[in-house]
DNA sequence: AAACTAAACTAACAAGCGTTAGTTTTATAT
DNA sequence: ATATAAAACTAACGCTTGTTAGTTTAGTTT
């Protein structure tokens, strides 16, 4: 269904957009980018907005399928998170530059695609609040604003590609236990 | 030094960049938000360029001497996160528009304003990382990767300003203590 | 060899961009 | 009233943007 060249175009387009931004990446230098004139460009992709899409709505699925499994897990909530911890560190190590051109660029996504965007961010959220009413409720988490935590959870696990790519010391077996300890148990000593 | 008009046009312009994105943002449509034809802007301002450059500069201004503040405390490592966690929140409230811009948009910067931008997030996370520093040697801090607790505790704060505005329940002076509980006490109990 | 198809090319369009020049209005101070 | 200065206006320039039309090239199938 996508063509190898379609491909291409596409994780050219992502490290542009990564270190550039959507808006400041043009089809001119994409294409010069990609090896082509931009109108030829146009035999794969139907528009710029379409490109951004597929990146952004890629990552999205990853998430929601891993989701999904960990929804299945029969398992404590605590466990549920360490396997949503797991889901966070493989996307960003397997799809960094996406993963960035997400957090970064999903307010340039349009109609349809930013509404499903929106939607499946939304359902994650949903998702992870459960678990961690869960949680509170077998008393198993500390019993202060579920809303406090899902945000304080999510926001490192969100920008982990900030990060990861940057240090040298862990590996992603390391980054998964360390990550899940400092996050379930805090800094303190 | 900075008239009142050059300072409603930097605010419309920051309430428009933050929901649109720096490069979405024309100088026509913020010229009709300010009720003015686009060449009027020119009276005040010198460029679209120096409306982000004041914005975030301003933020990251915040910061440093927060920052200073923190640093000259006579305080335990700890307590001096904590007051780290306080400058974080206050400054959301008070200027949670831009410190979305910031963090969203600080790569549209050019030049001059990008390179102090780096440099003064750069020397925020160097203090940071010498009061944690401080905390593991002296055993308050757990001893795992420091950058990894840095990360840690500076994603969450750095994005409060998605979380903050869309809760009700908490006031800045709760939070402070929930959130500073949270960060470094933990989710599990 | 002929026909077909995928994918490149050149050229250009219409729209929108930030910005400047030159002029007029508005308000304040003399 | 008159002069001055601040801040608005109209008009336009030069460039860049995403995209389209039409054509040519290259590779594969019959």
């Amino acid at each position: 269904m996508v063509s190898e060249r379609k491909r291409e175009i596409i994780s050219v387009a992502s490290s542009l957009i990564r270190r550039q931004g959507y808006a400041a990446v043009t089809m001119r230098t994409l294409a010069q980018e990609v090896g082509v004139k931009a109108a030829s460009l146009y035999n794969h992709i139907t528009s710029k907005q379409e490109i951004l899409a597929h990146i952004i709505l890629g990552v999205a699925q990853s998430f929601t399928e891993g989701m999904a499994v960990a929804k299945a897990m029969d398992a404590q909530p605590l466990d549920k998170i360490k396997q949503l911890i797991s889901l966070h560190i493989e996307i960003t190590i397997q799809q960094t530059s996406d993963m960035e051109v997400m957090q970064n660029n999903w307010m340039y996504l349009e109609g349809e695609s930013m509404a499903q965007y929106k939607r499946s961010r939304n359902q994650y959220e949903a998702d992870l609040r459960q678990i961690i009413s869960a949680g509170i409720a077998d008393g198993s988490i500390r019993n202060v604003n579920p809303e406090l935590l899902i945000y304080s959870l999510l926001s490192p696990l969100r920008y982990l590609y900030v990060w990861f790519p940057r240090q040298k010391t862990l590996d992603a077996e390391q980054l998964k236990d360390e990550l899940a300890s400092v996050l379930l148990g805090g800094i303190e000593n």
